[in-house]
DNA sequence: CTCCAGGACGATG
DNA sequence: CATCGTCATGGA
């Protein structure tokens, strides 16, 4: 199946979908990546500017087409974005025509607040295991082999220590996510909500969750709740933006560059912030490509939705 | 062997 | 309000 869209607006999937934002994506070889997004399994690639092609599985294909088309923000006129970063500092240009194509996903609020939860102080491949681990343990099962990430019930229905159990690194991960599983869960708060609220009162929020402080509460804001105000700021970030715009700075310190660079790059800085973090991180070792699941490719024409 | 990883929390000046 | 020790594990 195709999916068409418009071709003078930048997209890159290989950047986007594996720079360490989302953490269910794999690459398969030949332009193909896999991965999971509310209940599909969801296979894609982009044939050119304009044309993408997937297949999923179980839903519908127009189903599919709509949760790629929200989940790759298709019809954001990104270019407007990155023209006005570019703007606003003139070496964050540099980032976005040299990285031209890395997009803001929008991913489910739910499975971005635990998957950024277990980012702290860990390597992004351990977040990928520790997200996988949850969905295959506690997720609903969507085809062969794969698992839907876990809703706040069914993570509120299990122990603790079964959770703790199935994750890598700090035990605190185990205890900040059953928390949060039995806060949603037992009707405390409705995390989608939290998209119509401004970004202060949104944070403010998510800040309540144990385990929640301003880099995770930004991470949630930025890639889940439409907040492309929100800047996240790590050690990559902060030294990348020390160098490329703010050269000679005495105080480095990142909480100071928080505030300093949202305000500096404006209504979009979360943009300009991951296009510093894609070119400061060090290079990560890719995984090899993993097999393409048995789902076959379309020879003919497929219909194309728009 | 040592060092470090998309930080947050709690205790201490 | 700012700083510091602590937390787990595995890969480089």
């Amino acid at each position: 199946m195709q999916l068409k869209y418009d071709a003078s607006q930048p997209l890159n999937l290989a950047i986007s979908l594996r720079m360490g934002q989302a953490f269910r994506w794999q690459k398969c070889g030949n332009g193909w990546f896999s991965g999971i997004v509310r209940n599909q399994f969801i296979q894609i690639r982009k044939v050119h500017d304009g044309l993408l092609e997937f297949q999923a599985a179980p839903g519908p294909d127009t189903t599919a087409a709509a949760i790629i088309s929200d989940y790759l923000w298709l019809d954001e006129d990104i270019a407007a974005i990155y023209a006005d970063i570019s703007k606003s500092d003139r070496e964050v240009g540099e980032l976005v025509k040299n990285h031209r194509g890395l997009r803001i996903l929008r991913q489910e609020p739910w499975e971005c607040l635990i998957s950024y939860i277990l980012s702290a102080q860990s390597p992004i491949l351990r977040i990928e295991q520790n997200v996988k681990a949850l969905a295959d343990r506690f997720g609903n099962p969507i085809t062969s082999g794969i698992y839907a990430f876990p809703t706040p019930w069914q993570l509120a229905e299990v122990s603790q220590d079964e959770i703790s159990q199935v994750l890598v690194g700090f035990k605190r991960y185990a205890v900040s996510i059953s928390k949060a599983a039995r806060e949603v869960a037992d009707g405390g708060l409705d995390l989608d909500g939290l998209a119509r609220l401004d970004y202060e009162p949104a944070k403010r929020k998510l800040k309540q969750f144990y385990g929640v402080g301003d880099k995770v509460a930004d991470c949630v804001l930025l890639f889940s709740l439409d907040k492309p105000e929100a800047f996240p700021i790590d050690r990559h970030i902060g030294r990348a933006l020390v160098k490329h715009c703010f050269p000679g700075q005495r105080d480095t310190q990142l909480r100071t560059l928080q505030v300093q660079g949202q305000r500096h790059f404006g209504p979009y800085a979360g943009y300009a912030g991951q296009f510093l973090f894609y070119e400061e991180r060090p290079a990560g070792k890719q995984p090899v490509p993993f097999r393409r699941n048995s789902l076959p490719i379309p020879t003919a024409p497929g219909n194309v939705l728009q």
